[in-house]
Order: C-alpha cells, then structure tokens, then sequence
DNA sequence: CTGAAAGCGCTTACAG
DNA sequence: CTGAAAGCGCTTACAG
C-alpha cells in the first residue's frame, strides 16, 4: 500500500493541496460543501498528516524538552507528570533528556540533543534551573525555555518556583515549637540552589528563637537516601544526641528514621525527624514523615504550559511566579520527652 | 543572523550540497582536502544539521516512543533508565508518552502520538507488553515496535522478559524454608500478566510442599501501595493471623510493613513480609524487604537496542530474551517463632 | 473561496 | 571524486 500524502488526498478529492491544507488547519475561506468533502476523503484514505513535514515547513517539533540531573527519582517522576499534562493540553509531546551536572561534557551533551532532534523548547529543572553556562547555552542558541524551582540565578525568562526558605524556616519552627533546640541538619546537593535556601530558612528560625547555632549539628548530604545514611551516622553518634533531626529532603530523612530505628531509638520518642518535598516515601514509611510539601507538578505544569504558550507567541512580559509550599505533620515529629 | 543551512555551508566551501552531506554522513568519495575543506566551514559558521528536514528526507524521526500506564513510579523510572542508555547509544531520543490502559481512548490516545510526532519505534511496558489491542493497532500501522516484560501475549515481535513464574515460585519457598505455612498473598494488578505469573509460582511452590492453598489468605491488589494498605488491613486481620505475607511488589509489601508496625507488630519476629522487584523503597524501609530483583533496566535497554537495530535493518528472526530474576533476602522475612 | 508556485533543509537516485 | 535534479510532505506568500 502506498503512502498516503497531502497529495494523495487532493487528487482524491479533487481540489489543491492548498485546500486540503486548510481544512487540516481549521483555517477559514474554505465552503462547507468543500470541507465536507476533503473531511471525507481523510476517512476514506485513513490519511494521518505527517508531523515531520509540518514541522520543516513550519520550523517548529511540537516537542519540548526536559533536561535534569537530580537523584531523587520521584522528584524527576512528578516533573514529568507536570510536563505531561501541560504537553498533553496542548498537543506537544515530551522528550526527557538526563544530563549530568558534572560530566566534562554537559554543553555538549546538550548541543547533541539538538543534532538529533529539535525541541521548541526546554524545561529546566534543578539543578539546571539556575546553573548559568547551561541557561547561556540556550539563550544563545535562541531556544525557548522555562526554569522549574530556580532560586538564586537571576533570569528574565519564565521561572515557576516554590519557597524552599520559607517552607524550610516553617518546619524547623514546628520543632521548635514542639521543644526541640538541639536540632540537627543535612544539608542537600551542594550544586542545587535549594540546598542553600533551605539551609537559610533552618537558620532563620534558630535565630529567630534565640537558639544557637551550633556547627557540629550540620552534615554534608547530596539528597540522596545513601548520604542521608552516613550523615545519618554521624549524628546519631554525636553525645548528647540531638533531639530532632531536620533533612533537606524525604530520602534522606527516611534514611536517618531507618537507621534510628536499626539503632532501637524510638522516632519521635526518643527522636523527631522532618524532611522535605512530601516524596511518596514520607507516606509510605513509619512512621509517616513530617515534611514540606512542594507542589513540584504544579510547578512543572504553569512553566511548561508558560513555555509553550510563549513558542507560539513570545511574550513581552516574564512569567515569573512563585508558590507555597505547606507543612505537613506526620508521626515523625513530636514533643520532646 | 540568518540561518545557517547545507546551502550556507555549500556555497560558503565552494562545493555542491550533496558534498556537503557526504561528509556530514561520513559517505565514502570525498578527497581529503574537499572533506576537510567542509568540516572547517562547519566550524565557521557553527553549522548544525536539522534534525527534521534529515528525518524528512529520510522518514526517520530518531525518536523511540515509551507507552506505559503503570501505577509503580518506580518501575517506570528504571524503565526510562534502561530505554535512555540504549537510545544514548544510538543517537536516538526517547519520548515518553503514558497512556491509561482503561481510558476509554486508548487507541486514539496513541493515534495522537503519531499525529504530533513520528517515532520510529514504540516500546510496551506492562501492561500494554500483554495487551493485544495495542499490538495490533502498532502492527497495522506498520509501526516497529519491542515488548518489555511480557508474558501471556504469543507475539512474533522483539521480546525481552524475566521469570515471573519461577521468581514467585524462589520467594514462596524461601518462606517455607524458613518455617512457614500460612502465606498470604497478595495478587497485583489485574491487567498486568506479572499477576498471574505471580501467583502461578506462588501456587507452584505451596504445591511442591504439600501446603493447602486457601483462598482467604489472597488479596487482590493493583501494585499500588494504596492497595497494599487495604490488603494488609484484611490480611492482619485474619484470625489465626499468618505468620508471612508474599506481595506482588514492594509497594504493597511496603503497606503491610507499615500497617504491622502501626499495630505494634514485629517485623520479622511476629510476621515475615516479602515483596518483589527490589524497587528501591525495598532498602529504604527498615526492616529492609526480602524481594526478587528484576532487572528492568537490562531488560529495557536490551529491548530498545534491539527495536532501534530492527528499525535500521529488520531482521528475519524475532528477538525473545528471558532475563532471570534473583532472591534477595534482607531482614523482613525470618524463621518462624 | 481556491490554487499554482516556491520553499522548509535535507537525502536519494542518477549522471559524469 | 563531484554535482544537478528531483523529491520527502507539508506551509507560506501571493494571485486571482
């Protein structure tokens, strides 16, 4: 069986290609007589436009791509989903591009996503967000993008972000509130803008509550369960131990509570861990973790559906918009005995 | 700055276009200096092929399509890990693209694929690996296309699976080993072939063993973790209660860990709990969850390799693969009290 | 309301 | 070893 083209069709139908073009559109000045017919003749050939061929007429893919590098898998899954849904409403599909931060070659992994396909645009997601050679990269190549939780790189483009300090700077207070002052923390991926913002807000509030600020409490964690196990380790041998430990996101936070209790110590009783992100693991672990909730698909659908909207037709105005997160109290976090 | 196209390039190195894309191909009948002539121009004028008028030209997109509906994220994420690192290989891309098995649109969900973009291959993830309507559909339409994980589906096509059967059959013993004869279990999801071959080896191994099956000891699931919560409240609920559960992914395993622990249950002393696919929540837990390890990864990219090797030169001989599965015992399952 | 021509940026098939 | 022509399947810009 031959292929069924645009040409097929209007010979079929008997009119241009033109015409056919235009019903494919939706395009006005075409008699409803005319549509009817082309419309019929799609049915009757099983015609499928090719994709291929819009796209080098009209120099566009109708593909966007996403581009991360985060250890967190389920933080990567709820991005895509967000992704998804903003592509889904607009008949974009998604192409996901993992790159690493550190490779020698992150540039030119990028330029290969280029050679071999053409997004219209990227979604950048931490910790690309705010990393500048990449967001330079695309600006010079004239490539759309939009930025997913960026927090220090200062960017006229669209940028949909959550408040790490605040949200962070929220649950230390809900420790401090429950009686907690030797409170313990790990620290994210030191390349992740959050790492930093969070840390801000645990600080804010020990200063806010005239607690101390001591350095031994502070561990390095790169948001990974498995660095969460070692700066879990160290704290839980520090004498005396701290009474509450608050990691900069779930993974780690579920691998202090693991090791707590390989160690006999009773959470929250003996002692309180928080977390952050809300990852699926917070609720699927006991006790439930007490955690930031970050509205990481919502975040990822505003920048992706800004994005396309943008593609189509570039916006004076940066989109630029910020979302709260919320505290949510599990079985992790209690008063201190 | 305009664009920089072949015919840039051509008439920029004083040469044809078709020169120009020989050596872009790397074609053979090029003189030394004309190829280096031209790569020098790629440099100068930064030139990079489109993507779209190649796969124009060509009908190919470069692009491998991933179809999935699978209510473990995990699963997914190992899945797009495996497919990545064969597309990377290849210079191909991946588009993912999830689908929802019982929506009423199935069919034309995946039409809309091709409408908006043209892979050149698809890869099935259960359940759509077993699922005939979208075999066929892909067949019709003369679309390449490998099977992750199927089992029931009789299919001429690239297929690469694990022993569901025989992993199920491992852990059952494993627990019969270790003392136990009231094993209740857990089934998944009901679409998905893994749950059959899930219980099949589950009821191999009571048989082996001499061990009455009863039907009250089996749960149905959906591989969910919410599921799983639901199926371990009527399961703790049994009286006698049993003394091991075997769920059909760490997921559900993961509910009845926590539902044990919320009841003050021990894990392994008062109830052994198994899962299967070692997903990573599977060490996350304490106690760490006895479980079978697929290797979804290597199945993946074994697939994908073989679709993008069949979409260059189609080979006469359909690739089947059947990886093994291999028990993994940690600290939830342990001998009998 | 309709269509003929040119073009998108490549490759294929052929000629020399 | 090199290139002119035609074509991939659409859209754009224009003419009527």
């Amino acid at each position: 069986m031959k292929k069924v083209t645009i040409n097929s069709v209007a010979s079929h139908a008997g009119v241009s290609k033109k015409t056919v073009s235009r019903v494919l559109n939706n395009e006005p000045n075409v008699s409803a007589s005319t549509r009817e017919k082309v419309l019929n003749t799609f049915k009757e050939l099983n015609y499928s436009p090719s994709p291929i061929a819009r796209g080098l007429a009209q120099n566009r893919s109708f593909i966007i791509g996403c581009i991360y590098d985060n250890p967190s898998k389920s933080y990567i899954t709820r991005v895509q989903t967000g992704a998804l849904a903003a592509c889904q409403e607009n008949n974009y599909n998604l192409l996901i591009h993992p790159c690493e931060l550190r490779g020698e070659a992150l540039i030119e992994n990028i330029q290969q996503l280029f050679q071999t396909s053409r997004p219209d645009g990227i979604v950048l997601t931490p910790p690309f967000s705010d990393f500048a050679e990449v967001v330079e990269f695309l600006k010079s190549k004239n490539i759309p993008y939009a930025r997913v939780a960026s927090a220090t790189l200062k960017d006229d483009s669209i940028t949909v972000r959550s408040n790490d300090e605040q949200g962070a700077f929220e649950i230390t207070q809900h420790l401090i509130e429950l009686g907690h002052k030797q409170i313990a923390f790990i620290k994210g991926h030191p390349d992740h803008s959050a790492t930093a913002q969070r840390f801000k807000g645990y600080l804010r509030a020990l200063a806010q509550n005239n607690i101390e600020f001591k350095d031994e409490l502070v561990e390095e964690g790169n948001f990974s369960y498995h660095s969460g196990v070692d700066s879990a380790r160290s704290i839980l041998d520090l004498s005396p131990r701290p009474t509450a430990v608050f990691a900069s996101n779930d993974y780690m936070a579920a691998a202090v509570l693991k090791l707590a209790s390989q160690r006999k110590l009773n959470v929250p009783d003996d002692i309180s861990i928080a977390g952050f992100d809300n990852a699926p693991i917070a609720r699927h672990i006991w006790p439930g973790l007490t955690t930031i909730a970050q509205p990481v698909e919502e975040m990822t659908k505003q920048a992706v559906t800004q994005l396309i909207s943008h593609i189509s037709q570039p916006q004076e105005e940066p989109y630029q918009l910020t979302l709260e997160a919320e505290l949510i109290t599990r079985e992790s976090t209690a008063k201190i005995n």
